[in-house]
This record gives structure tokens, C-alpha cells and sequence, in this order.
DNA sequence: CGCGGCTTTGATGTTCATCAAGTAAAGTGG
DNA sequence: CCACTTTACTTGATGAACATCAAAGCCGCG
């Protein structure tokens, strides 16, 4: 890896960035700049780790470029995947309000940009900005949330099932493409979906057998999404 | 069920309450009072619907007694249990925020008393009360974490490990005594779990075979806790 | 007393993890 | 640039884990 990951850059322009939209809509133009100048941006490349669980929680984070895992490690050494996400997430753990450390390790599966406000920087602007705290909590709220039904998702599905909805997961909620090249391996689609991965791989071998999808390693196409929604639908 | 669930009741005093200790620190007396004449307390017999998905969100809720679960039911007609949970939740749905509508369901497993505020009052104070709104971040992350890590303990383990780690849970989390009743049925158990309830009352049937719980019903003892540790860790 | 729902157990077949062996691909060092 | 090592992928075979079906017992409720 490579030693531009750990140098902050603080070249965006806070009082035009897309972000604003999200969390810091209802900031005054002053304390936009006060973000501005507060914040640090960090690039990760693909592979890299963001921040492992254990560490102290400093910084307030968000995605603003790439794509990144959220993940744990059990006491066995297994990883289990917690959720796969894109900008504008709001990616920062979900308990940087309520503890002092992550519980949850996070990386970069392409190359990312993270936009990290200091902790107590966001807590004073939640102590002194109502609009902006009602914002968060809504950001924060839908974050959660999608957490949870994914892994009600995932729960209630079998093995076929599991891996079609994952295929249309990226399909549609990542690339918005039916040709697409998957940014994980196939053990870490088995760490998403809690199976193993020589199954998700026969499952995969099943699913070009059966002209579902085309799959030349990680390129992917999907041929017959029908298919493919009936059997996350059944299974 | 009866009459008496759908009377709200406002017969306690806000500013001793137990409550205001968890989320409603840090209000001015003066709002406290004003909390206190907006709430409605809502008493649910065991069995009961407090609300169901698709309702539109009025209130924000407190349990302040009894004992609840959250669930949602899938189209094909399965219940799925996201969590059990004791007062003091913050028991509104994870999205009061940022949707609408109720995603999940919450119904008593006990007689059960919940404290209701109207959204939009919340909405307010999180406006005009910064304190109040940091404090109500936590307790929501809080809670909204509990929900994660549970689901994700459950999908690490195999049919004995998660019915271990279940009662074990209800030991150590709802009951703090080895020696309970079971709130829910075995076919709870199973939704909760994502198993068949037929291999749940199985596994009941070994644990009780192998010395390690008494299960007359839902009566239960946890005769051999260790052993059931060591199922929880290793299943 | 009878009915329906929950519980229990057994039998059966499907689904899944695991082990093993082989191939392809990708990084590493000479 | 090639040989080497490592890591990811793939497939088959095997047994364990699990769902499902069915039948019977139990209990509470009308």
C-alpha cells in the first residue's frame, strides 16, 4: 500500500460539495467553512483498511468516492461481511455516539475517498444546530436501517437464494448494470451471505450452467434477471 | 384483547420518571412539564399489537415496562423476529426518522407499558435542545447496534449454537436468573433464530437428554451453564 | 367434551459444510 | 523475463446438518 493513504488532503471546496446535501444542508456558510478548514480528506486504495475494529473513534466519516466493506472478525479468524456500500454513505461506525471504539473493521474495495470531520467537531454542531442534528439522526436512521433489512434478507433465504439476491444487490443497488465486474471474491460474497464459499462458487457454476449469468471471473452479466428474481424470491 | 389498551393514561410524573434518566436528561423543567402533558401512556396486554408495518409513525415510543418483540412478516406469510427487548428501549421503530411508516411490527410479550410522544414534539426539542438531541443519537445507535450484532451472532452459528446463544440471552439479558419462563413459543424461537421450530424443540429435547437445561414448557432452568457456553461458542 | 393450536418425535430426503485435489491467475524474487 | 510461490477458483465426493412431512400427545378454551 502506499503512503499517500495516510496524508490528508483539503483541497474540496465544503461550500460546493455534493456532501452538503446530505448531512450538512441548514449549516450556516460560517460554519461550513469552519468543516472546511476542520476536515481532513484521506484516499484509501483498493484493498486498504480504513479503520480496524478496536481503534478509538476520532473522526466522523463519510464516503465520498469508491466503494467500501464494513466488516467483523469473529474469535474463529472468520470474517463476516456487515454491508457493502457506496457515496454519499454515511460509513462512519454505527456506534460513534455511544462508545469510544469501533466494533466494526471498514475497507476500501476500490479505490475511496473518505471525508473525516473530527468527532467532537460534529458533536458541537449537533449541540448548536438543531436542523443539522435532525438531519443526522435521519442519515444515521436510514444507514441502520438498511443494515438491518439486509441482514433480514439474507436470514430468511437459502443458498441459491442468498446468492441471486447478492447478484442483484450489485446489479442494482451498486452498478445500475446487468454487466458488471464484481468487486469481491468469491469467499467474500460467502462472508456476506454466511455460507461457504465453495457452495457460492457451485452455486455460481449452476446459475452459467443454466444461462442465468455470464461469469468470466469477476466480470459478470446477468442474462436472465426473471430467473434470477424468482429464485431470490423463492429460495 | 380489551378496551384498556387503546386508553392512553397520563397518570405519571414526568419529572421523577425513570425515563428522564435515559433520553429526556437535560430538558429545562419547564419542557419536561411540557413533555409530560403532550405523552400518552399506552398499557398492552400480553399478546398485543402495539403496531404494525405500514402504520403511519405518530408516536415516538418508550417501553417503561414489560417485555416486546420486533418482527416483520415475510410475503410469504413467515414471521421473521428482528429483536426482544426490555424496558428502558427506545423501542420506536429504527426508521421514526426518516420514513413514513413503520417497516416492522412491535407486539407485547408481556403486559407491557409504553410511554408515547408525538414525533413531531421530538422533532422539536431535537431542535431547539442540542443536548437533547446528542442524548438521543446514543440511545438510537445504541439500539440500533444491539439489533446488528444480535443478527450477526445468530448467522455465525449453526442450529445448537444459536439455540444456546438464545437462551443464554434470555438468561443473562431479559431474566438475570438461570431459572425463567420462556416469553415466547418454540415457534418464536425458531423465527427468531431462522430455523425450523420443529429442530428448535429438538435441540430443546437434547439439551434436556444431556443434562443440560430443564424444560418443562416454557419453564425453564439452565442446569449445566457451561456446557451451554460452550455450545454457543463453538455451534 | 371436543376442537384447535402448540409441542414432541420419528422418518425421509434435501441442503449444506467440509475435505481433497486440481487448475488458473496473480504476485515475488532471482 | 522466467521460475516460483501463493492465492483464488473450481469440481467432485462424502457425511453432517437441516427442513419437511406425518402422526400422536398435550393443553387450554369455549
Amino acid at each position: 500500500m502506499v503512503a499517500e493513504a495516510n496524508t490528508p488532503k483539503n483541497n474540496c471546496k465544503c461550500l460546493s460539495c455534493e456532501l452538503r446535501n446530505l448531512v450538512f444542508t441548514n449549516l450556516a456558510e460560517d460554519d461550513v467553512r469552519r468543516v472546511c478548514e476542520s476536515k481532513e480528506e484521506f484516499s484509501y486504495l483498493k484493498g486498504e483498511i480504513i479503520h480496524s475494529e478496536g481503534e478509538s473513534i476520532k473522526y466522523f466519516k463519510y464516503l465520498k468516492n469508491g466503494l467500501v466493506k464494513l466488516f467483523r472478525v469473529t474469535p474463529e479468524g472468520n470474517e463476516q461481511i456487515i454491508t457493502i456500500t457506496r457515496p454519499f454513505e454515511f460509513v462512519s461506525n454505527t456506534n460513534a455516539f455511544h462508545e469510544e471504539r469501533y466494533s466494526y473493521s471498514l475497507s476500501a474495495l476500490e479505490d475511496s475517498i473518505v471525508c473525516c470531520v473530527h468527532i467532537e467537531f460534529i458533536k458541537d454542531l449537533i449541540l448548536r444546530n438543531g436542523k443539522f442534528a435532525l438531519n443526522l439522526i435521519s442519515s444515521y436512521a436510514r444507514t441502520a436501517e438498511g443494515i438491518i433489512s439486509l441482514g433480514l434478507e439474507i436470514r430468511k433465504r437459502n443458498l441459491a437464494g442468498r446468492t441471486a439476491f447478492v447478484l442483484l444487490y450489485f446489479s442494482n443497488e451498486i452498478y445500475h448494470s446487468r454487466i458488471f465486474e464484481l468487486p469481491v471474491s468469491r469467499k467474500e460474497i460467502a462472508d456476506l451471505i454466511s455460507m461457504s464459499s465453495a457452495n457460492v462458487i457451485r452455486t455460481f457454476s449452476e446459475f452459467r450452467r443454466d444461462g442465468i449469468i455470464r461469469a468470466n471471473g469477476r466480470n459478470i452479466e446477468i442474462i436472465d434477471i426473471n430467473k434470477l428474481e424468482v429464485i431470490s424470491r423463492r429460495g
